[in-house]
DNA sequence: TCAAAGACTATGATATATCATACAAGTTGC
DNA sequence: GCAACTTGTATGATATATCATAGTCTTTGA
């Protein structure tokens, strides 16, 4: 059965809670996604990095990123100023559009946390951060190799 | 910090075997992604299912896994049989070709799996696995409402 | 200083996610 | 037996995921 797959229910928490997130973000009539909102926050917490830099932040690659920055400067959240240092780069920064958005979705984000966490105590949380962080740790490693070389 | 968010966690969490696993199937030579996989195994287990009731399975929602078959259907790993009781359905069943792949990738899937998990004790397995379903359920509730309408 | 190597960004191609909607087919109520 | 409703599928539009690659700019090394 499916549903005794572990990697099963991962994938459902991580699915409900999205939904769950975005739907009370529309239902407030915020024109956000999560994963602007997310990219938004890394730049407003470092605001030198390049593409790859923050990707790795937000566990996406560089191509993803590029096209969320694209469409967030689009819609004028964010602006890219060119670095003189550097020809290829630019600095990018939260503008006044982003901070605005930012501010009205952080109470909704807080709500979302809490009622997707009811009912798990501190313990029960940072046991499960513990173990989602071995997950993540032990996919980080190279496969083992079933077809090894000689 | 971002990287305090338990949620964060839990995203990097299946993000990193998500792609670990696929890295391993797509190494080994087969021409399957894991969506696609889980999909196939649905069916598998549930040969008459609709749309809707196989999106349910695997949390996509119904569009999604219209592409999803229409793509299995092309490449001739499903075949689809018009039902004689109902004009709108078919019957859906993994080919000859869906059935290798599937027993190919199997190894792989358990291999995936085994690793990912590793320095996990069953108690360890369990219990992650209610803390995940306990967020699922919590997110399958209609939203606190922050803007209540009296 | 110049050529090779490396870093950074943009984009084409394909797959998935989601909403909305269109269309077809079945069901119900009267 | 027909209209209204419901169910099932397909698809357009937009956003994200990923790989590969092109194009630009920087750094390195002799």
């Amino acid at each position: 059965m499916l549903s005794s797959i572990l990697f099963y229910s991962l994938d459902k928490a991580i699915r409900s809670y999205r939904r769950f997130a975005q739907a009370n973000i529309d239902r407030a009539g915020i024109p956000i996604t999560i994963d602007q909102w997310l990219v938004l926050r890394v730049i407003l917490e470092h605001d030198d990095l390049t593409q790859l830099e923050i990707a790795e932040r937000v566990f996406k690659d560089q191509a993803s990123v590029a096209r969320i920055l694209a469409l967030l400067t689009q819609r004028g959240l964010l602006s890219a100023v060119p670095l003189p240092h550097d020809g290829r780069r630019t600095k990018l920064r939260v503008s006044e559009a982003g901070h605005q958005i930012l501010e009205a979705v952080q109470p909704i984000v807080l709500s979302n946390r809490h009622q997707a966490l009811s009912g798990l105590s501190d313990t029960d949380q940072a046991l499960l951060r513990e173990l989602l962080d071995r997950i993540s740790l032990n996919c980080a490693q190279p496969a083992a190799n079933l077809l090894a070389q000689p």
